[in-house]
DNA sequence: TACAATTTTCATATCTTCCTAAAAGGAATA
DNA sequence: TATTCCTTTTAGGAAGATATGAAAATTGTA
């Protein structure tokens, strides 16, 4: 009996590698970094609260970069800082709520990386502009690349504002993905 | 007069640069290299049909990676091949349409990313089955293990079956979008 | 078929990103 | 305050990704 005990820790120690692969190499999908993801991989499917040390020993990688990745995780708000007291060691434990998880990546994306996009592509067309240009702003070339900018910047922003609703909670995104799912 | 126009396209060729740069920043979240992005950038916003020469000659980079990168372009679908007739070089173009390119690149991200995934977290529910596990699968580890791959298989499956609609074509987006907004 | 004009491929070089190990920094205990 | 335990920072190195240039392949023309 502890002998098959054993080898049931085992597969599920192989199965939680394969998530972690599998996590790990999500993360470009995500916009994190694979260390970042591996761990949070890890802590998600163990649903536990682990020290660095644990950490480390388990993914084998080193302290620093289980520390930096750790406190980005944090600082994301995907996994949360615990402490056990008697202890004077950080635990760290994953959110376990997926769609959560999901609005915060998304959240977290959108601001750190379309919005400067919006920024940059306003001042293209600000460059464009007949205020900028003068005359020259009703001939061919401008106004083609003026009308390009434009379209794509409509696209965003209507993406952008769409985002920004539905990311503000989980709750809003699932009501979202509900009312899309019904028509046919 | 003619002083006057050469300064505007001096004008236009850095608002060009500023918007490829841009596009070559975007890239990682579009999922695709960045020259290649870059590449893409400077054809859109120019609208024109350009030949490998120009292309280097604007952007500074080598032939061989032009060549590549373009025919990786051109197999997303994101640009088109175009050819002069009495001349012997091919012409690439991008598509003008944003809904369209933007539609191709979830789409191929969607099978390039989401689908091996899928498939891979299958395997893992799988493994933490009954069928697999035996009588260890009810106990707690396990179960909790195989609640948290569940749920995760759950949410992805939903949003791709909804990619998959919408991602069908982009008046199908533009569609979903369009209800999306309306709700208030 | 031979030639000329283009494009593609690929080995090499370059660059960037990520990881490690060690040292510095901070906080809890005695 | 000194000591111990734990975390963070950092400089340097390794791995991986990307770019280059020249040779090979392809395509069109005479």
């Amino acid at each position: 009996m502890k002998a098959r005990k054993a080898d049931v820790l085992q597969r599920l120690a192989e199965v939680e590698d394969e998530f972690v692969g599998l996590w790990r190499t999500m993360s470009s999908l995500w916009g994190i970094s694979p260390t970042m993801a591996q761990i949070h991989g890890l802590l998600y499917i163990t649903g536990a609260a682990m020290s660095m040390d644990e950490i480390m020993e388990r993914l084998g990688i080193s302290r620093g970069n289980v520390s930096m990745n750790l406190s980005k995780l944090v600082e994301w708000g995907l996994v949360q800082r615990v402490h056990k007291k008697g202890d004077r060691r950080d635990y760290y434990r994953s959110l376990s709520d997926v769609w959560e998880m999901f609005t915060i990546v998304a959240a977290q994306r959108k601001r750190r990386e379309i919005d400067p996009i919006l920024t940059t592509l306003r001042r293209c067309k600000e460059e464009l502009s007949p205020e900028k240009l003068g005359a020259a702003a009703a001939e061919e070339p401008a106004r083609q690349r003026f009308e390009r900018v434009n379209n794509l910047l409509s696209f965003l922003t209507m993406m952008d504002s769409l985002a920004q609703r539905f990311l503000e909670s989980h709750r809003r995104l699932r009501d979202a993905v509900e009312i899309l799912a019904q028509e046919s």
